[in-house]
DNA sequence: TCCGCTATATATCAATTTGATATATTTTTA
DNA sequence: TAAAAATATATCAAATTGATATATAGCGGA
């Protein structure tokens, strides 16, 4: 799924600027299963108003940029509509900096490897607590409410090992030194 | 985490082509948390060798390409091991199709919706008795076993939400229709 | 009150990454 | 035995990322 299908995505919700919809990225229903940042959306906006796939009104504003509202159209939703039925999802496309780390953690120092693990122990439990708070909200359709609770179940297990396993990863780090030239001695 | 970096972790687990590195992402030990085709794995080889992070030996085949295996230097750990301590780890990043669709499932037809639930819950199954396996191998790290509980758990839970909540998804499907310009009459 | 921080808001752009394509041989499967 | 999959590197246009620029409003602390 292209950054210009993610966006008619968003604006299914509701009409939307450039800016609210990089917050649905970074805070909102699409951030647990979507990426985006301006470099990507505001081209991509453009490309779709020129494809008559959007609509864009500019309000103006009191000495502030004026905020351009975008609003799908019946071809945007005709191109969403294909662009979901048009294959099997391929598999998700996931990048983890903490799981790159953790699996060296042999080579680590056992604060360090504390120090990572308990921000993300952190992170989950405040993406859990945002998450249950929006769940709560009404006017939802239940395929937002079903994959919401599917982010949620991912989040708690990935929470659960974490506190399960943080004394296993901190006992095993320092373990093993630099295995590079040193080791061929 | 950039691609020349996720490379010199793959080479820590010891000498590989280019080829056998993109195998680590795809299927190998780094595939759930790592991503990386050809066109970032090949030039990032070669700027690996001038910095001098890696070393490269070609090995003569008969009528094939050589086949060029690098090796991590002590500079090339020392990269790593910099880059791993730098800051603490960002946030995943995660892209799902799946997920983007099960999102709009009260738009799509049932069909649809259970040949997408049950094509994931099938990979899952199959991703999970890969792992299974790869996981009774011994002479690994603690590290390296434990990041790979930690995707097993994910994927775990990932395939117990779609189970759970398969016919619930199916059931929502057909129950919106095109909220556009039909709605607004 | 003034300074810095955060939020609102759009825009650009170099650098990186993606995804497709090209090439060629061996091995496995049907 | 013929087709398909695996081995192996390489390139490149197009898309995306991540940082930066620009401007204003509002909020909290020294």
């Amino acid at each position: 799924m292209d950054i210009k299908t993610t966006c008619l995505g968003v604006l299914m919700l509701g009409d939307a600027s450039g800016y609210e919809i990089r917050k649905s990225f970074e805070e909102g229903p699409f951030s647990h299963f979507a990426e985006g940042g301006f470099g990507s959306i505001y081209p991509a906006l453009t490309k779709l108003t020129k494809e008559g796939l959007v609509t864009c009104t500019a309000h103006q504003q009191e000495k502030r940029p004026a905020k351009k509202v975008y609003h799908i159209t019946d071809a945007g939703w005709s191109h969403l509509e294909a662009a979901m039925r048009e294959k099997i999802p391929s598999e998700d496309k996931i990048k983890s900096d903490l799981l790159f780390v953790l699996f060296f953690a042999d080579w680590q120092s056992p604060d360090w490897i504390a120090r990572v693990i308990d921000a993300r122990i952190a992170y989950y439990r405040e993406k859990l607590d945002h998450m249950a708070e929006c769940g709560t909200q009404f006017e939802k359709t239940m395929g937002r409410s079903l994959v919401l609770g599917f982010g949620m179940a991912v989040y708690q297990a990935s929470l659960d090992y974490l506190v399960a396993n943080r004394e296993a990863f901190i006992a095993v780090a320092g373990y093993a030194k630099s295995p590079l030239s040193s080791a061929a001695e």
